[in-house]
DNA sequence: ATTTCAATGAAACTGAGTTTCATTATCAGG
DNA sequence: CCTGATAATGAAACTCAGTTTCATTGAAAT
């Protein structure tokens, strides 16, 4: 009986405010670069919406964002927030993810390692999951069909152990 | 150096038109069984559509199908192309597949391997995969979840091969 | 022939996602 | 400080794949 590591959970985002803080840091600078290489500025607004991103939860729609940022900042409006996490994911610092429901949620993706998703049609609910063993025989087709691969989502549909009775 | 084989073309539907036929038969029957135990009817409309969806191509949108089917006969409405899909995926018959541009594809399931994509983002073409080990980690990954997992999807997409210059 | 209910096609509707546009903030140079 | 130029915003309108509605037709059952 071999004791198998192998997946990992993702419970994530810094518990410690100070370590929130730093990583929040971290990802705002690096934000800031990238609009800064287009012309563009790190409007409080944006900087609302990133924070709310890291804080609010892994894997939020747009409303829930908007939401989480409208507590904050009541004059934010949703286009904005729209706008945000679209810049977001260009510069790869967040991600969407397929959810039950058919709205797309978004992930931060900085400083997190590589993770697929299992999604309960029941709750709702996202569990994270990683296997560098399927990563690598994933990469292994990529070569034999020489694909360029940009990105993948790998998605899992089913019942959680809490719904599934 | 290990004869690696591991991952498989699907170069798909029965070229043979006897061969063809035979397999279109079998799968209207599976369909018409699955219509009378809902008391429902296999309609010379919902045969068409099956018939256009084994023989048209491979990965087809909803428009796609209702052009094809169109040609056959030119009165088929858009709504009962769509409510013919909706069956046969119901039926396990058919399968969603993503695409590229935002439309949904729909492929036929029955009497194929199960087997995940690689879409091109540049032509849109859907290359399939098929990788065992792949599917057996992540079996392992649900198992360690505690997960039911209902159905699956793993996309990848980039450039193919023709595509990447 | 009459009843019943499935099936259809045209057209209308839905809603997540996206864009438009008039207005407001920001910033660099003077 | 002003002053223009341009980025940014929020409200509202728009898109469009997917889906539903509804009046009509078809096909079986009695
Ligand atoms: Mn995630
Ligand atoms: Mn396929
Ligand atoms: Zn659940
Ligand atoms: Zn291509």
């Amino acid at each position: 009986m071999t004791k198998t590591a192998e997946v990992i959970l993702f419970p994530r985002h810094a518990k410690n405010p100070a370590q929130f803080r730093t990583w929040l840091a971290s990802i705002s600078s690096t934000f800031k670069k990238y609009l800064e290489g287009k012309g563009l500025n790190l409007t409080h607004q944006r900087e609302e919406v990133l924070k709310c991103l890291l804080s609010a939860g892994n894997h939020m729609s747009l409303d829930d964002v908007y939401a989480a940022a409208k507590k904050k900042d009541p004059t934010i409006g949703r286009a904005t927030v729209f706008r945000t996490l679209k810049l977001l994911e260009e510069c790869g610092l967040a991600a969407e993810v397929g959810s039950a429901d058919g709205r797309t949620r978004f992930e931060i993706k900085a400083d997190r390692p590589h993770h697929d998703h299992m999604i309960c049609i029941e709750c709702g609910r996202i569990a994270e999951f990683e296997s560098p063993m399927m990563e690598r025989f994933q990469n292994k087709a990529i070569r034999q069909h020489k694909f360029i691969a940009l990105w993948h989502r790998h998605e899992i549909f089913g019942r959680c152990e809490l719904c599934a009775k």
